[in-house]
DNA sequence: CGTTCCCTTTACGCGCACGTCAACTTCACT
DNA sequence: AGTGAAGTTGACGTGCGCGTAAAGGGAACG
């Protein structure tokens, strides 16, 4: 039984309002992802603390999410980035998993590149010819 | 055969079937694309044929999901692509979202690159770690 | 003491993007 | 005429990612 609070994460811990303020997340969600095993935030009685680490795997949460991915490949992912007490076996797993997702990756920034380009063209396509139909138009 | 088919538009006409098939997607998807106005194949008789702008609206329709797009967002790209019968105002409108999707797409851009290195390293992380276990190991 | 917050769990609900029948029609082939 | 393959329109079901009450705990304040 520890009666004491470490004085040495407390800066480190946040409440489950202050992460929500600072990443705009809810509540809700904070408590999802705890469900889904992506966070695990530390218990002071009944209240949740998320540590320093949590608020790592969160921005990287928000990340994957932007990106399309969903909360079980992203949960995968967040393995990577603390692997430090993996067994061997587990680790090598988790590399085959990176390897994927970073050769996934790579080719959605290729996409998105050509994605981008296209777009410019049709957007300067669609303000020239704006720009023709208001002058035709006086 | 029927004499009234179009030889200079027969090839760019697909039954449901050639396009599933072409680009791995189901009969109930293109069905709901269509319903949600993303696609709009022509009828003979009951059945929809996919012309050559349906395909190419589906390949952005199938991109724009890789990267997190709703559908409803995608159908909105989608009119700038074909902008050409628009209104003035409704051009302009059209304009607007496609400024505010590109810049979106950029600060993706950004963070996939971002995303990507930090992938790697912890990736090199990793890979070294399993090689320094497996001399350690023996 | 009661009230006000903030937090908790439990549980049901919802929008999206389809999947999955069910019940046809239409066409090709035998 | 019969059979099968492929297409059609509803209508309901499903998994994900939460939203949203409902009901309650605990501490801080007047």
């Amino acid at each position: 039984m520890r009666d004491e609070t470490d004085k040495t994460t407390t800066d480190a811990q946040m409440t489950i309002r202050q992460i929500c303020d600072a990443y705009d997340v809810t509540p809700r969600a904070l408590r999802f992802y705890e469900s889904k095993e992506l966070l695990f935030p530390i218990r002071e009685g009944q209240k949740r603390l998320f540590t320093r680490s949590d608020r790592a795997r969160l921005k990287l949460i928000l990340r994957g999410k932007r990106f399309g991915f969903s909360l079980e490949e992203i949960r995968q992912l967040l393995n990577l980035y603390d692997a430090d007490d993996q067994h061997l076996t587990q680790l090598e797993q988790t590399c085959v998993i990176a390897r994927e997702r970073l050769v996934d990756m790579e080719r959605r920034r290729n996409e998105l590149d050509l994605a981008i380009e296209e777009l410019r063209d049709q957007l300067k396509w669609g303000e020239e010819k704006v720009a023709s139909l208001k002058t035709q138009e006086n």
